[in-house]
RNA sequence: GCCGCUAUCGUCUAGAGGCCUAGGACACAGCCCUCUCAAGGCUGGUACACGGGUUCGAAUCCCGUUAGCGGUACCA
C-alpha cells in the first residue's frame, strides 16, 4: 500500500522555513514512494488562527513548487469526531472527566515549581466513582476530559532516530477535551491521522515529546500508530532555535530577497538530508529520485544564510535571462524604477553573473536604466580622491575618444577595439582610463567588462554621466 | 529539576570497524586569469567533544561524563 504523508500546520503564523523544510520532506517521500501528500491546516486554536496565515502557507509551498494530492483540509471542522473519539474512550473507561479548575492547577503548578520539581497531574479526578463523576455533571460542574496514561513502556521504531523510549508512568493522564468541548491538538492529531489514513508521520523533532502521549491515544483508539520520522530542528548561527529575532525566517522573507524557489527548495533539502556523497545542486527529479529517510540527519541544522546566497547565485547563473525576466520586473517594480520599453534581457544578461538575488539583479539594472540610481560608493569615492585630477582628466579623454564612434560602432565588440586603441595611443593601462569610466557609469567599482557596461547604458546615456562625472 | 534527543572543520555534510596521515560544499586567505568584480582554476588553514571499554584494528560498536537542544499547558 503506498504510504500516506501530511504536513499540517497551524496558520497561527507565517511559513516558516522549518515548517517548509518539514512539507519539502514530506512531499519528497510522497513523490518517491508513489505515496499521498495530504496538507491539513490544523486550526483548533480558533485565537490565534487566522484565513491569513492559512493564504500565506498555501502560497508559500505553490512558490516551492510543493503540491499536495489532498486537501487542504481544516481540522477545526472535524471537532465533532473529536469529541466523539473523547467520549468512546469515557465509555470504555479508558478517559475520565476531570472537574479541576484551570486555577486549582495552575496554583498546584506554580507550587510544583517553587518546590524545585515539575508539575504532574496527580490523577485525582481519575480515582473518582462512576456515581461521582456523574454527580458532579449533574449539578453543572464544568470539566474536561484526560486520557489515563499505562504504566509500562512506550516505544517505537523512529525513522531517524531508531528506538525511542518512554516510560507511561513519566507521563500524566493528559487532557484531550477542553471543559468547552474543544480537542486538544495531540487527540485531533491523532483522531485525522486515524481517520486520513496517515501511514507516515514526518514532523519535527520538537515533536518527540508528543509521540507517547499519541502512541497511548493509538492504543486507546484500538489503532495501529504510524511510522513516525522526526526531523531535526533548524536553528539559527547562535544555535538557538531559528525565531525572528534572527531575522528573516519567514519563506516569504525569502522570496522578497529575490531568492529563487528552486534554490530554495534544493538548500532546505540539503538542511538535515543528504542523499549521500557530494552532490550540493539537485534537480527535481534526482531530489526525488535519492530522497530516503535514511538520509535524514539527526542533528539540528543551522541556517546558513551564505550558503544559500550561494546556491541561488549558482540557480541563477543557470537560468537565461528571458525566465528570470518577470520576477525581474516584479522587484523593479518594488524599487520604483521605470522600464521605460527598455529591453530588460541584455541588462539582466550583463549583471546576472556577479549577482546573488534577484534583488541584486533588479537593483544593478536600476542603475543601467536610471542615472538618478547612480549613487558614489565608498570604493568610488576612494578612488576619485586617490586619482584626484587624474580622474577627471582620464574621463574627459575616454568622453572625447567615446564620442567619435558611430551609434552603429557602439556594440560590446567595437566598443572594445575603441578602448585598447585608446589605450595604446594614450600609453596608460586600461585599467587607469576604465576604472574611473566605471565610477562615473555606475558609482562603483564592480561592474561587468566597461565596454559591455557602456553597450547596455547606450552611447548617449554614457557620455552623458562620463561628461558628468568629470565636473 | 524531571523526561527525551543530539554530538565530524566556523557552517552544511560524506563516512555503516581496516579504503581516513578523515572527503566534498559554503565561508575565509593566497595565487592564476584579468580593465574591476563575479565566475572558473590552483593552493592553504581549521574537525571525529572528553574519558573509559570491546576489538588485531574504532570517527564508526558499548558505557559514562560534559555540552547543546527540545518538551515539561484546558498552545500547536
Amino acid at each position: 500500500m503506498p504510504p500516506r504523508v501530511r504536513f499540517a500546520p497551524s496558520p497561527t503564523g507565517y511559513l516558516h522555513v522549518g515548517g517548509a523544510r518539514t512539507a519539502l520532506l514530506n512531499w519528497l517521500y510522497a513523490r518517491k514512494t508513489g505515496g499521498t501528500f495530504i496538507l491539513r491546516i490544523e486550526d483548533t486554536d480558533q485565537e490565534r488562527s487566522t484565513e491569513a496565515h492559512t493564504q500565506v502557507i498555501l502560497d508559500g509551498l505553490k512558490w516551492l513548487g510543493i503540491t499536495f494530492d489532498e486537501g487542504p483540509f481544516f481540522q477545526a471542522q472535524y471537532s465533532p469526531r473529536h469529541r466523539a473519539d473523547a467520549e468512546k474512550l469515557l465509555a470504555e473507561h479508558k478517559a475520565y472527566r476531570c472537574f479541576c479548575t484551570r486555577e486549582e492547577l495552575e496554583t498546584a503548578r506554580q507550587a510544583a515549581i517553587k518546590a524545585g520539581s515539575s508539575f504532574r497531574y496527580d490523577g485525582r479526578c481519575g480515582r473518582l466513582t462512576p456515581a461521582e463523576a456523574a454527580a458532579r455533571v449533574q449539578q453543572g460542574d464544568p470539566s474536561s476530559i484526560r486520557l489515563r496514561m499505562v504504566d509500562g513502556e512506550i516505544a517505537w521504531e523512529d525513522a531517524v532516530h531508531d528506538r525511542i523510549s518512554f516510560q507511561g508512568h513519566d507521563l500524566d493522564d493528559f487532557i484531550i477535551l477542553r471543559s468547552d468541548g474543544t480537542p486538544i491538538y495531540n487527540l485531533a492529531v491523532v483522531s485525522d491521522d486515524i481517520e486520513m489514513a496517515v501511514t507516515h508521520v514526518i514532523r519535527g523533532d520538537d515533536h518527540i515529546s508528543n509521540t507517547p502521549k499519541q502512541i497511548a491515544l493509538y492504543r486507546a483508539l484500538d489503532q495501529p500508530a504510524p511510522i513516525f520520522a522526526h526531523v531535526p530542528m533548524i536553528l539559527g548561527p547562535d544555535g538557538k532555535k531559528l525565531s525572528k529575532r534572527h531575522g528573516a525566517t519567514a519563506v516569504g522573507d525569502y522570496q522578497h530577497q529575490g531568492i529563487l524557489p528552486l534554490a530554495m527548495r534544493n538548500f532546505l533539502a540539503l538542511l538535515g538530508w543528504s542523499p549521500g556523497g557530494d552532490r550540493e545542486i539537485l534537480p527535481e527529479a534526482e531530489m526525488i529520485e535519492l530522497f530516503s529517510l535514511e538520509g535524514i540527519q539527526k542533528k539540528a541544522a543551522v541556517f546558513d544564510v551564505a550558503k544559500l546566497e550561494w546556491m541561488n547565485g549558482q540557480y541563477l547563473s543557470a537560468r537565461p535571462a528571458a525566465e528570470l525576466l518577470e520576477p525581474v520586473r516584479l522587484h523593479l517594480r518594488e524599487l520604483g524604477v521605470t522600464e521605460s520599453g527598455r529591453d530588460l534581457i541584455p541588462l539582466i544578461d550583463a549583471v546576472k553573473a556577479r549577482s546573488r538575488t534577484l534583488l541584486d539583479i533588479a537593483t544593478q539594472v536600476g542603475v543601467r536604466l536610471d542615472a538618478s540610481r547612480v549613487v558614489r560608493d565608498a570604493k568610488g569615492t576612494q578612488l576619485a580622491a586617490k586619482l584626484g585630477a587624474a580622474f577627471s582628466a582620464n574621463l574627459l579623454i575616454g568622453h572625447a575618444a567615446l564620442s567619435a564612434l558611430t551609434p552603429s560602432q557602439w556594440n560590446p565588440a567595437d566598443l572594445e577595439t575603441a578602448i585598447k586603441a585608446l589605450a595604446e595611443r594614450e600609453g596608460k593601462k586600461l585599467g587607469d582610463l576604465m576604472q574611473p569610466v566605471r565610477v562615473a557609469l555606475t558609482g562603483g567599482t564592480v561592474s561587468e567588462p566597461v565596454n559591455e557596461l557602456l553597450a547596455v547604458i547606450g552611447r548617449d546615456e554614457s557620455l552623458d554621466r562620463i561628461r558628468a562625472a568629470a565636473q
